[in-house]
RNA sequence: GGGUCGAUGCCCGAGUGGCCAAAGGGAGCAGACUGUAAAUCUGCCGCGCAAGCUUCGUAGGUUCAAAUCCUUCUCGGCCCA
């Protein structure tokens, strides 16, 4: 465990610092004792993703050093949508559908961060509580008269989309005054003296503390971490079926492995720094051993097994673990059938009758595996497919020459990477 | 409101009467090589087993034949008011 001393610089080695406030003020803030620290998250969806995860773990860091976490939903700045990262105005949602995201967010925040009763004890609060009570009168007299639209207009998210052709509504451009008042409530009421976020939240960060010290007249920190980027381009936590979403009936347990698993070399030690809990020098030595032997991918196994098990739980990542052994591993055929019944709850599994087996393309276009039949015909064709393993031969239509494993699975393989198990019904 | 240019497949973009299911690039998928990585090379990439069918903003029209010509409408850029 990490002792208060060593955590700023402790974030300073996993590169988890962007921007910060005055520097060795706020290491020395931290060593002097325990703080409260918050980070909101917006309910824009019915889950968080992962990327969501950076502050999510920040917060846990923070706990772990003996200081208080208070992860915020917002339920209030949720209504409003951030214009910062974006090119164009926000959708609002409706308030049935904020209500709902909000209520499963919250869930998932109370996962990484320990709520038993203590001095660190994390602290869930919702911005709503104090925004929708609050009258426009009291808004624009209390919040909005400590800041000048100058400094609204300075800030880097607001420039962009002024100059975009979208424009920016006036409710987004509201939306940094709810976040400067968030903060100074959460001073002001709970004593948090920190806020961080990712470096695109640094703006709305700066505007909480000008805010604090105008009104309650004390100094505050901020502290943004870098977005995490992959180097191949790609945006961080989106596969390419969509977002990978911390809910496990959006992204399965296993496919939350699997991204981490796939993780180009390039960007594993970063993601190993700044996701995971594991030490620097950890971190340092199990990187020497990887590059001795990439093949093995043992920091890419290192990284999938912390995060998943932070994320799903320790069960959850150990059975992800086990299908993709079955799966990546030997001869699905020699795989017992406990091991295949794990895979089954892992992979898409499509319940077939015997006599469907006698159409392959057919089966290959249900289980989505093909998008048309021209789709199956072609990838068959060019061998992208493999059943139980082995590769489908070109003039092979049916499936039922296979035997199935323990006379009930079928597993379908596209290419590398890409399983569906059919499960036989036993009639 | 007037004028003008434009709208092509997931995205960008060529095509200006037949040789067009439509060049090229990107993305994507598969194969080879690998390490569940990257790079590279190869193939595929509207639907259909095929004959063929449906596509080039929308609705009509001209023609043996239209993404290409004419008209309507919708949307967008630019210029003028």
């Amino acid at each position: 465990m990490l002792g208060a001393m060593d955590l700023f610089d402790d974030l300073q080695a996993r590169g988890l610092i962007h921007d910060s406030t005055d520097r060795t003020a706020l290491a020395e803030r931290l060593s002097a004792g325990s703080i409260s620290v918050y980070v909101g998250f917006d309910p824009t969806a019915d889950s968080l993703h992962a990327g969501n995860l950076v502050g999510q773990v920040m917060l846990r860091r923070f706990q772990l050093a003996g200081h208080k976490p208070f992860p915020l939903a917002g339920g209030a700045t949720g209504m409003v949508g951030d214009p910062g990262g974006r090119s164009d105005e926000r959708n609002l949602l409706n308030r049935e559908t904020l209500q709902a995201n909000l209520a499963k967010i919250k869930v998932q925040l109370e996962r990484l961060l320990d709520f038993s009763p203590g001095p660190q004890q994390a602290e869930l609060v919702d911005n709503a509580t104090w925004t929708e009570p609050m009258g426009v009168l009291d808004f624009l007299r209390d919040v909005g008269k400590h800041m000048t639209v100058n400094q609204m207009l300075a800030k880097e998210s607001v420039k962009t989309r002024i100059e975009s052709e979208h424009g920016l509504s006036f409710t987004e451009f509201s939306y940094m005054l709810l976040q400067a008042n968030d903060f100074r409530h959460l001073r002001e009421h709970h004593g948090v003296e920190m806020q961080m976020g990712g470096s695109d939240q640094w703006g709305n960060i700066t505007a909480g503390i000008d805010q604090i010290r105008r009104r309650l007249g004390v100094a505050s920190f901020g502290l943004t971490w870098p977005l995490l980027t992959r180097t191949d381009g790609q945006k961080m936590g989106k596969s390419v079926a969509g977002a990978l979403w911390l809910d496990p009936d959006k992204t399965s347990p296993y496919q939350f492995r699997q991204y981490w698993m796939q993780l180009p070399d390039e960007d594993v030690e970063r993601f190993l720094l700044q996701l995971t809990l594991r030490p620097v020098a950890e971190i340092a030595e199990l990187m020497t051993e990887h590059r001795g032997d990439p093949g093995k991918r043992l920091a890419q196994r290192a990284l999938a097994a912390d995060v998943t098990a932070m994320v799903h739980g320790r069960a959850a990542a150990i059975a992800a673990e086990q299908a993709a052994g079955v799966l990546f591993g030997g001869d699905p055929l020699t795989a017992s059938i406990e091991a295949l019944e794990v895979v089954a709850s892992e992979v898409p599994t499509t319940m077939v009758e015997r006599a469907d087996l006698a159409d392959l393309v057919a089966l290959l276009v249900r289980t989505g595996l093909a998008t048309s039949n021209g789709d199956a015909r072609r990838g068959i064709q060019q061998r992208g497919f493999r059943v139980n393993g082995r590769q489908v031969d070109p003039s092979q239509t049916a499936v039922h020459t296979e035997k199935p494993l323990h006379n009930r699975y079928i597993l379908l393989r596209k290419g590398r990477s890409t399983f569906h198990l059919l499960e036989i019904s036993p009639t």
